[in-house]
RNA sequence: GCGCCGUUGGUCCAGUGGCAGGACAGUGGCUUCCCAAGCCACUAGCCCGGGUUCAAUUCCCGGACGGCGCACCA
């Protein structure tokens, strides 16, 4: 509680984020990141991109946020986003009124699809009760509730869209020309961070539940049958697992396995999976997750979307409650599947075989100039029924005449009259629909675990410090440079080697106002982890004194090695190593 | 969406049917000032709308926003 209060505090204080349009009232889930916290969220998603993209040799996009509708009706979303609900009158309780009305009528099983206004009917022909406290719920309104944005394309109502409650639709919609990008080879993988939307009935906690967020997906596409992840690497890396069998057993607990270990036990399904599962942990750890308020989590059955076989979640510990940072789903070919068969491109990536097959294959050809006189109407419903039959069933056509079914008709033929034919083809290969693996990290929910998990209070000298022990890689300034006093050329001095530090590419503050233990202090809130004086020693001897953020240990170097040393800090070095 | 509680300078709080207070922060000045020091000065606030009242930041109603619980969470 305290730890989440009073991070709201340093937060809007300090402008790490805050509540969108306070002035006209604000805005309900939604925040803006102020200067902190924005540079903050920008270093993760450059450690993101930095393993995620850079180091695993992946490409990254960026699609629009407006979606046209045709595309959330092939990925489902628009069904599933879809509820309607009705509220009791007597208890005030909500429930899925197509959930109700699939429960109480027998032969309703796709009550999602109808109409709220027939649903509402229903309802009431069926007398039906609150689940919750038995009142009726005839006469109740059912309302309509989509979880999406909505909106128009262009003017009028012709053409809808929605904002996209994911970044992962805009990639694999344009599947087919990434996969061109990809030299149509099997695996590759493609990134993209950016903002999605969710109408949420109720935005919560900060920035946990809001309603526009930044997500950090990776589409992971491989061949099904012969790409495998290289475990090798990864096999002793050792995963805090919660999996379901212990969720269903409450223990509670977390359990560590190897991800050999947690692959032989079954544990995890998917070696996929297992291989994202033990590469994020090192990504947690750079950004400056607590390891000891970690774990994976996996979803219960029930909890599975729409889309996905297995899923993970992984989860940080904030003030008690476990709360999702990134989903590691194996999505299948469902997306690129639904596309398929919904547009008009191609989803699918044509797989060489080793050597081409030679294979029989049976064939039609109708004389459509007999079928045409014979038939009518139904002569190119034949010829497609003959087809279909000769691939299934080539046995039908060993007689001299051959029947098929069309609709409730059948119609029988000569089979010479079919064309039909035993050719041996030569294949070189076949296409196939990629499978997905899929890590979405929520970039807001980790931004706000980094913030809670490093915030912290110690004491220095008898005095209580707040400071927020950030890794130096994603602090949103590296190094703040002050001159002791304002006076004697100290700040003029000490200008140029903030200017200094500055043109080596370093994130870097300058501070002239109040005492030097305040300026620290002031970065020590917002995780600065090393502070550069200049004082009168200075203008003898040009070194300044450099102090480290953790534990205020001070060290003097020459202002010409500075940013070299800097650099080095940042990347590990103590304070005596220099 | 429902219920309970809340909303007062930038932040955290006190308080009032009749000129609104503190602490911290911020800004300027003084002080050879290395861990929130001291002194002086300054800046800055009653969430919005309606009602009751001579008068509302205060009481009543509604809304927005926030916290918690329920529901929801592809």
């Amino acid at each position: 509680m305290t730890e989440r209060s009073d991070l709201a505090e340093l937060a809007k204080r300090r402008g790490f984020f805050f509540p969108a349009n306070e002035a006209y009232g604000g805005t309900a889930g939604l925040y803006t990141y102020g200067p902190e916290g924005a540079a903050l969220k920008r270093n993760i998603e450059a450690v993101w991109r930095d393993q995620f993209v850079r180091a695993a040799g992946h490409m990254e996009v960026e699609s629009p946020t407006v979606v046209p509708e045709a595309v959330f009706e092939a990925s489902g979303h628009l069904e599933t986003f879809d509820d309607m609900i009705v509220e009791c009158a007597e208890c005030g309780a909500t429930h899925r009124a197509d959930h109700l009305v699939e429960n109480a009528v027998p032969d309703v099983d796709d009550a999602e699809a109808f109409a709220p206004r027939r649903i509402a009917d229903l309802v009431a022909d069926h007398d039906m009760a609150c689940p919750s406290c038995g009142a009726s719920l005839a006469g109740r309104p059912v309302d309509e509730f989509n979880l999406m944005f909505g909106t128009n394309i262009g003017p009028g109502s012709s053409s809808p869209g929605y904002l996209r409650p994911e970044t992962a639709q805009g990639i694999f919609v344009e599947f087919p020309r990434l996969k061109e990008y990809a030299h149509n080879q099997l695996p590759f993988g493609v990134a993209q961070i950016g903002r999605a939307y969710r109408n949420e009935i109720a935005p919560r906690r900060a920035l946990v539940r809001v309603r526009e967020f930044t997500q950090a997906e990776l589409e992971h596409f491989v061949d099904p049958e012969f790409d495998e992840p290289p475990i090798a690497p990864v096999a002793d890396v050792e995963l805090p697992l919660y999996g379901a069998e212990a969720q269903r057993a409450d223990a509670g607990g977390t359990e560590t396995y190897t991800v050999r270990e947690a692959l032989d036990a079954g544990v995890v399904g998917s070696d996929w999976v297992a291989y994202y599962l033990a590469e994020s942990l090192a990504f947690y750890e750079r950004i400056g997750i607590d390891m000891e308020r970690f774990r994976y989590r996996q979803h219960l059955p029930g909890e599975l979307s729409h889309y996905a076989a297995d899923t993970w979640d992984a989860e940080t510990e904030l003030g008690g409650d476990w709360i999702e940072v990134t989903g590691f789903a194996y999505r299948s070919d469902y997306d690129l599947r639904k596309h398929g068969e919904y547009a008009e491109a191609e989803y699918t990536v044509f797989r060489q075989y080793d050597e081409p097959k030679t294979v029989e294959r049976a064939t039609v050809d109708p004389d459509m100039s007999y079928l045409g006189p014979t038939f009518g109407d139904a002569a190119a419903d034949v010829g497609e029924a003959l087809e279909s039959l000769a691939a299934r069933d080539r046995s039908a056509f060993d007689g001299d005449a051959v029947t098929v079914a069309v609709g409730e008709d059948s119609y029988t033929l000569p089979v010479e009259k079919t064309g039909f034919a035993v050719e041996e083809r030569t294949e070189s290969g076949e296409h196939v629909t990629p499978h997905v693996v899929e890590p979405s990290f929520g970039v807001g929910r980790l931004v706000y675990s980094v913030l809670v998990h490093r915030h912290g209070t110690d004491e220095v000298d008898g005095e209580e410090r707040t400071s927020l022990a950030l890794p130096a890689e994603v602090a949103p300034t590296t190094v703040a440079v002050f001159p002791l006093m304002t006076k004697d050329g100290l700040d003029d001095r000490a200008g140029e080697v903030a200017a200094a530090l500055r043109a080596a590419g370093l994130a870097v503050s300058y501070d002239d106002t109040g005492n030097i233990g305040r300026r620290y202090r002031r970065q020590d809130e917002v995780g600065t982890p090393y502070c550069v004086t200049v004082d009168y020693d200075t203008l003898e001897d040009d070194t300044v004194t450099v102090r480290e953020r953790d534990s205020t240990d001070q060290t003097r170097v020459a202002i010409d090695d500075l940013p070299g040393a800097i650099d080095r800090l940042v990347g590990g070095a103590t304070l005596a190593e220099l």
